[in-house]
Parts: C-alpha cells; sequence; structure tokens
DNA sequence: CGTTGGATGGAATAAAAATTCCAAAAAAAA
DNA sequence: TTTTTTTTGGAATTTTTATTCCATCCAACG
C-alpha cells in the first residue's frame, strides 16, 4: 500500500512552482534521475518543443528515466508536464538583442547593469576573434609546452586570471607555480633553469608582475605575456605578447576575452604536453 | 504526368520566406483552405506546440484539410512545417558538449581551440541574457548591500570568480572577506550578526562552500548563491539564487557569463551603499 | 439536365510517441 | 559476506498523432 505521505501527487501548476519543486527534490535524487533534473533545469524552454526521446538523449539517460522524474515531479506523465509548458509557450524573448533591450528598460536596475556587462563580454569577445594573433598564440603553446615547470603570475584585476589557468594548468598535469604575491617572498629562487614564465598583466601594470618577467629574461628563460597591447611594457621582456583587446564599462572590465584566450593556450599546451 | 511548373515542391527554410509563400498563395485558395491559411497566419506561434488536430479545430476544418494545406505550401506534411517552427525557436542547438569533446580529441591547432573558446563564451552570453531571473538579481543586490560585511566563498573553478568578486567590491569600498579555504582554518567564527554570504560554486559542488553556506543559514544570515543551476545542493541553503548557464566541458569552462553576472551584482551592489 | 474536375470530410492506415513492466545491476543494509 | 532494497535499461505495449485514400459533394460548363 502506498504512504501518501511518501509521494504526494501534487503536480506543479505553474512554471514557478515548477521550478520549486525541481529545486526541492533534485538534491534527494539518485544518479540518472538527478542527470534529468539538472538538464531539465537547464533547458527548461525546450520542453514545450521536444519529444521524450530527444530530451533523455539530451540529458543522457534512457527515456524510462525521464518518466519516471516527470512522475516524482508530481505529473501522470511527460505529457502531463508538456502540457504546462505548452501552455504556458510565446515564443518568449525572440532573441538576444531584444532581451537586452528589455532587460536595459529601466535603466540603473541591475538588471539593466547586468545587460551591459554581456555586452561587453560579448563586444570584447568579437573584437578578439578579429584580431587575435595565431602566430604569437603558436610561439606561446610552443615555449610553454617544453617548459619543466610553469610560473604564472598575474596581481590584482588580473589576479583572477592567473587562479583560473593555474586550475586549469593543473587539471592537465602541468606542472605549475602561481605567484601571488603573499608574504612578499623573493620570486627570483624559485625559477629554475628549463621554467617557463606566463605573466598576466594590463593597465595599470603591476611591478611585481613585470619584475618576474624582467628576471626570468635575464635568466634567458622564456616569457608569455598575456596583455592588454602589444605596446604594453611586461612586451619588452617577453617573446610572445598575446594581445588581447578587452571592453570596459565603467571602471570595470569585462574578462571574457582574455579568459577565453588564457583556456585556449592552457588547453592547447596541456594537450602539447601528452 | 505531374506539371513541374504547377506545383513547386520547394519548402520554405525560415519564417520570412514561410510567410511570403502564405501570401503569396492565400489569395488563390479554395474555401477550406483560405480558412487553414487565415488561422495559421494568425497563430503562427502556436504551430510549434500543437496537434494537426488542435489547428484544425482551431480554424474550423477537418485534419486532412490542414494537411493538403501543408503540402501545398512545399511541405512534406505537417511534422516537417511543425520543425521548421521548433527549430526557428532556439537556434544554435546542437550542444557544446558534443563539439567540445570532439575539440578535445581532434586536438586541432591553437588557433581553433581560441575560436572554439570564443564561441562557447559568446553562446553563454547569450543565454545568460535570455534565462536571467532579474527578480532574483534584485534580491541578491538587496541582502548584499544590507549586509555589514560581505563574506565570499568560491574554491577550485569558482575561485577565480571569487577573487575578481573580491577585488570589485574592495574596489568599491564594500567591506568583504575572501574565504580562501588557506589553513582549512574554521571559517565558522567569522561570520558576524549583519554579515552576508556570497556563495560560488557549480557541480561539482565543493563541501566548503555548501558548508559556510549551510552555517550561514542556520545563523540566520542571508546567502546568495552563485551557481550553474536552481537545482544546484546550494540552493536549499540561499535566500536568492542566481543561475548562470555556461558551456561547460570537463575541466574547460567559459566563465563569461558567470563573471557578467558577478560583476553586475558587485557594481550594483557597490552603488547600492553609496 | 448530365458531365467533368476539383474540393471536401471522414474513415482507414501508418508512423511516431508515450508509457509500462520486468529482469538485471547496483547500492545499501544486515 | 549475504540479503534486501533501490535504481536502472530496454523491450513490449498502448496511446496518440500524422497521413493517406476514397466516396461524396459542389460548381461550372457543355
Amino acid at each position: 500500500m502506498d504512504d501518501p505521505t511518501h509521494s504526494p501527487p501534487l503536480p506543479p501548476g505553474n512554471l514557478d512552482d515548477f521550478n520549486l519543486r525541481l529545486a526541492e527534490i533534485a538534491p534527494t535524487l539518485p544518479r540518472r534521475l538527478r542527470q534529468c533534473a539538472e538538464y531539465i533545469a537547464a533547458n527548461t524552454d525546450r520542453i514545450a518543443v521536444s519529444t521524450v526521446a530527444e530530451l533523455a538523449s539530451g540529458a543522457d539517460v534512457p527515456p524510462s528515466a525521464l518518466m519516471r522524474f516527470c512522475q516524482l515531479l508530481g505529473f501522470a506523465g511527460f505529457s502531463d508536464m508538456q502540457r504546462l509548458f505548452r501552455e504556458a509557450y510565446s515564443p518568449g524573448w525572440p532573441d538576444y538583442a531584444t532581451r537586452l533591450a528589455n532587460l536595459k528598460c529601466n535603466a540603473g536596475s541591475p538588471a539593466a547593469l547586468l545587460a551591459e556587462f554581456i555586452e561587453a563580454g560579448r563586444a570584447s569577445l568579437e573584437s578578439l576573434a578579429k584580431t587575435a594573433d595565431d602566430a604569437a598564440l603558436t610561439r606561446a603553446v610552443t615555449l610553454l609546452s617544453q617548459a619543466d615547470t610553469v610560473h604564472i603570475i598575474g596581481l590584482r584585476r588580473s589576479f583572477a586570471v592567473a587562479c583560473y589557468l593555474a586550475y586549469v594548468f593543473e587539471k592537465m598535469s602541468v606542472p605549475v607555480i602561481l605567484h601571488d604575491g603573499a608574504g612578499k617572498l623573493d620570486h627570483r629562487f624559485a625559477l629554475r633553469p628549463g621554467d617557463a614564465v606566463l605573466v598576466i598583466t594590463v593597465a595599470p601594470y603591476s611591478p611585481e608582475a613585470l619584475c618576474l618577467a624582467a628576471d626570468a629574461r635575464a635568466l634567458d628563460l622564456p616569457v608569455v605575456a598575456l596583455t592588454d597591447h602589444i605596446t604594453s611594457p611586461v612586451a619588452r621582456h617577453a617573446n610572445a605578447v598575446l594581445a588581447v583587446p578587452e571592453v570596459d564599462f565603467g571602471a570595470f572590465r569585462s574578462l571574457s576575452a582574455t579568459l577565453s584566450m588564457a583556456m585556449a593556450l592552457a588547453v592547447a599546451v596541456g594537450s602539447a604536453r601528452g
């Protein structure tokens, strides 16, 4: 006999209820069903126009798992769940541009701000796609993939990029040292023959980063610079200069382009090493 | 034998073609088929989510009339026509998990890799524009701007975002503590009444971040979560959940959308505090 | 007034989709 | 470890949906 308190058969009546219930049960689900929950949460907009088979294959689960999932949510089955979305369906925000305009319409709100940052990021990526120097990137990959250990330095606003790079390198088993300036230790003795240095710095260029680049150069170690202009002061010390144009919004700088470049670099180096 | 000039079997390839063709043939149609044309023209937005029977009954014609109508338009049948509308609704569908999977195997040139990451970033931003939850963002801004001190935690792949957030908050004179897990210190005693917590975590969710969120919640402090899905385990502990869709494969994750959201949040909080 | 040709409605059929069920696998408990 | 329970995948089944076909209807024309 079924325990009525155990699986209350109350299907969500609107999209908010749906999200609420989804968030509520998701953490308690076993593997396959959680895959369903995650895929559905990330693709709510496709439910109205997809079949069980399509969604299941997207979530990488068998159709029957998706059916179970719908039932756990309180629906009679997939069709029942889909009805909710078909009724609420309207071809929505037709495209990116309209939606952005919509976000911006109440100026000064957080949403308007978000729209500005999204646009700045997009513009940066576009401009990177146009101006990227393939030869310099290839050279950078070669230099770093031949190094014993890669030293990464990036401070202030570039610290986030340096951290992420260190993370990705580590995931790809590339030996890496992140110089974070903690304790004001003198980094010079960490540089060994065979190492390479990756400097990330944008205006106003941090003296510590420039200094590490100069030291490495003095020791004849290869230096790769990820910076904002080819005229950047770090370019003097570098064997490969990756210039990434980045659009500022107000005093704040989108990091989208810089991060894309950083990831391409890291992944290329990682796979070049084996 | 059929006269090939009489019924050219060229299905419209996009919505403009469709409307064009509809306007073109509508005046020449007999009664029932004209009813179809008129109903379809007035309800284009429901085609993607309706069945033949539904549309036919809406147009007050038998299903077979509607089938004939689809074929006159150049489609093989109703399903063929419907596909156009289902696909047009969200372009850029073939998803990135597979594309990046291929990428990893083929290990293309660094330039190709860069192009892929740029494209991934662009897709993430676009998707963020479409799905951003204004209400949750506003709530998050309110909670954080009323806090004495903002505690930020984000580890592993989210550490970069946490760093950048701490940097921006600091620039805007918002008191902030970045919990970096260094020294495995117990963070709990750092949380004071009046503080708020900002947790950044994506799958696989780091236990430390979840734990800080739970502790804050237990102390009745407001918790804002910047995460990948509303089904994220951190959502249970959060007063505001900012879900940011991000194109993601294995260790490689575009952070473009997450950073845009983070910056909007930080700047909005900074200005709300004066 | 009968013939002709397209238009129509509905029943029959085919295709696709949803849903259930059960044996096997995995995980948890003992 | 062995037993018990839960979870899973896939094949079988049912239901829904799309599509075709044909007898009938209607209007124009001879």
